[in-house]
Order: structure tokens, then sequence, then C-alpha cells
DNA sequence: ACTAAATATGAGCATATGCTCATATAATTA
DNA sequence: TAATTATATGAGCATATGCTCATATTTAGT
């Protein structure tokens, strides 16, 4: 195959696809992410199940939002965040349970 | 929900989900493994068709070879390189080809 | 045996990443 | 209004990452 013919994955493509990839490639994101996919949490209760600083935690839901992966509303002082791409999530479910076997 | 409730999805699983991602995270490694996925390459083909140097290829390929995400075959002087996982492919193709959307 | 070709590998370097620590902001409550 | 609670954010630091450069290794050809 010669080095033309590869132009249908291009660039953008490509780059969209890493960062993707780069989201879920670490263990934190892919706690946040698996436990909103089962429930809208506060940063606090994310906090407390993951046994993270709020910190840490807080910096990776910015991380997550930056990505449009996760999305929040706020109700008086707590901020409720639930994930927003819903195919992100199916690949994430995806690669756990081919794990699992 | 409770922290002990998040038991199922065990430490070892989400490092080895970790390591999955990563692997696809970066620009080369998903070029190279989108390269192997149509066919069987050299290292020479997957230098000239990247445009990257020889060390860079052969560093990465490593990186794959040791998540056995790829296998290879000698022919003489020759390395013909192959994907060795049928499910990191799969995944591949379905972000990209979600992205195109 | 000598040289060339194809690939692998170690060292080093610049940048990225993921955390901590301190602090800012905003809403709630006393 | 002052204190508290919940969250965000910037700086800094240790480690990881992805490359280059030089060199090793292995095979083929002369």
């Amino acid at each position: 195959m010669k080095q033309q013919d590869h132009s249908f994955l291009s660039p953008e493509s490509v780059d969209e696809a890493s960062r993707v990839f780069k989201a879920l490639a670490d263990p934190t994101r892919i706690k946040i992410l698996y436990l909103l996919s089962q429930e809208e949490c506060s940063v606090n209760h994310i906090t407390e199940v993951l046994e993270m600083t709020q910190s840490a935690v807080s910096h990776q839901l910015s991380f997550l939002r930056n990505l449009r992966l996760v999305k929040y509303r706020r109700e008086g002082n707590t901020f409720y965040y639930t994930y927003d791409d819903e195919h992100v999530i199916t690949v994430l479910h995806q690669v756990l349970k081919h794990i699992k076997c």
C-alpha cells in the first residue's frame, strides 16, 4: 500500500481519536466515568468513593469537561456531574467487559 | 451509591483498561495499528508511510509488542508486523468511524 | 571476511501528565 | 456579616512519554 492511499485517515481524525483515548487512558478518569455511567454524582461523592483529594478529582473533572465528556448542574453549593458522551461510555463499558473475559 | 458498592470494578480491570487506552492514546500508534489493520507491514514500510524515523517507529512497535497488540514474523532481514488483538482493532475502528460522523 | 541493509535498543532530552498545596470563589448558615 | 461548605484553579514538582542520536545485532550479498 502506498503512502497516499492512507489519506482517508485524516490527521484530524487521528488527533480526535487520540484525544478520546487519552481521556480514557488514566485510571482515575476511568473510575470517574464509570461512576458517572451509573449515576449522577456530586464532586464530594466522587471524592469519597475514589478516596482521593477534592483537588485531584476537581482537576480531572475539569479535564473531562474540556473534552465535553461530562457536564454538570448546580444545586446550591453542590455540583452534580453526569456524563455527556454516550459513545465514549459505550467504548469504556465494552473494553471493561472484554477485559473480564 | 456507597464506596463498597463499586468493588466489582476491580483495580486490575481499571489498570488493564487504562493500559489498552494508553496504547491507543498516541497518534503514531493509532496510525500504526490502523495500517496493520489493513495489511501486514514491514518496519520499513511503516516508516515510509508515516514519514517517521526508523528508530521512532521501532520504539513504538516495541511498545505495542510488549502489550501483545502486535506480533511479527521474520523473513531474512525484514520483519513483517501484524496486529495481535482483534478487540483493540475493533475499538479503534469504532472510535474512528464515530468521529467521522 | 567485508559490506550493506533492516531492525532493535539504550541514553538523553524536551514536553506532557497527574498529583499536592495553597488559595480563590460562591452559596449557605449562624 | 462572619464562618462554613462545596468546588475551582494556579503553581510547582516528580514521573511518564515520545522523540532523536548513536550504536548494536542479524542476515544477505560480494
